[in-house]
DNA sequence: TTCCAGGACCGGG
DNA sequence: CCCGGTCATGGA
């Protein structure tokens, strides 16, 4: 098995990125290290020394530096930050968050799976879809079933999923994308609010589901979800009248910030766990 | 039993 | 534009 060396985990930080919303589907396993699946790809992630390392091929590596996004320069976005102090202990509680580059597909499935549900079972249902319809890789993981395979099943497939109301969301925006109607790669090319009202025609897409989909599954880092969390959030710690997008194109960083800190310090309802969120993690 | 979860949608005011 | 009810599911 190859050793290769990513990046350092000042740069990186695994469980940070992980565990901070954007994703469902990376798990850390018993023996310390992390998995996940993208592009048909498998890919174990592991510290050690200060550095992160993981298993790919050197040739592989550009195509996962690509999904970590190491290469945007993240400080640059957050010079930009104008907000209160406590944004900027929210910066400094989350730095090592990478806004990763997920498969726009999954991402969408995904967020239309998050509405009024909870993490845990978010990443519960996402896990089975995948089992059921996805393909076999290494490690035991699966690939994220295409929207062509996901189109021609039935409702009546999708209830061992326990997805409710948002089954039918699933299919519709299956058979959309399978067909080619809708072209989620196009998006990438057009501005923020056109992308999002594309992607709000799709039925169980509003407003929140749109931005989560152009921030992590298109990279438009300047993209600000709002959803209950990042509420109490504004509500607790800016002024009622503040504008996310004044906090420029790295909008979506600091949002992402605001989001892993209230959810690490926020006992607004209650504190979950999900075998993905642990925290100590010994280098 | 009631409330909540990374909401969306529809109706009425 | 904002409001309340409803949608399906499971955990606390």
């Amino acid at each position: 098995m190859p050793k290769t060396d990513l990046a350092p985990v000042s740069a990186l930080d695994l469980s940070k990125t992980f565990s901070c919303g954007q994703c469902f589907r990376w798990d850390r396993r018993d023996d310390g290290a992390f998995y996940g699946a993208a592009y048909g790809r498998t890919l174990k992630l592991w510290n050690a020394d200060g550095r992160v390392f993981c298993d790919a091929p050197g040739a592989d590596l550009p195509f996962w530096r690509r999904y970590f996004d190491l290469d945007t320069n993240y400080a640059a976005l957050e010079s930009a930050f104008a907000g209160p102090p406590w944004l900027h202990d929210c910066m400094a509680y989350g730095r090592g968050i990478r806004i990763l580059r997920q498969e726009p597909w999954e991402t969408l499935c995904s967020f239309i799976l998050s509405q009024c549900n909870n993490i845990p079972r978010i990443r519960a249902i996402i896990r089975t879809l995948c089992v059921q319809y996805g393909e076999k890789l290494p490690h035991g993981l699966y690939s994220f079933p295409d929207a062509a395979r996901l189109a021609p099943l039935s409702e009546a497939a999708f209830a061992p999923l326990h997805a409710g109301y948002r089954a039918a969301y699933i299919l519709e925006a299956a058979k959309q994308v399978g067909s080619g109607a809708l072209d989620l790669e196009a998006l990438k090319s057009l501005p923020d609010e056109d992308a999002s009202a594309q992607i709000k025609t799709l039925p169980g897409v509003g407003n929140k589901v749109a931005n989560c989909f152009l921030l992590y599954g298109l990279h438009k880092l300047g993209s600000f979800p709002v959803d209950v969390w990042m509420r109490r959030a504004l509500n607790e710690h800016f002024p009622p009248d503040f504008d996310p997008l004044t906090l420029g194109p790295g909008a979506g960083l600091a949002q992402q910030y605001i989001f892993y800190y209230e959810r690490e310090h926020g006992k607004a309802p209650k504190r979950e766990n999900c075998d993905c969120c642990d925290a100590d993690q010994s280098a």
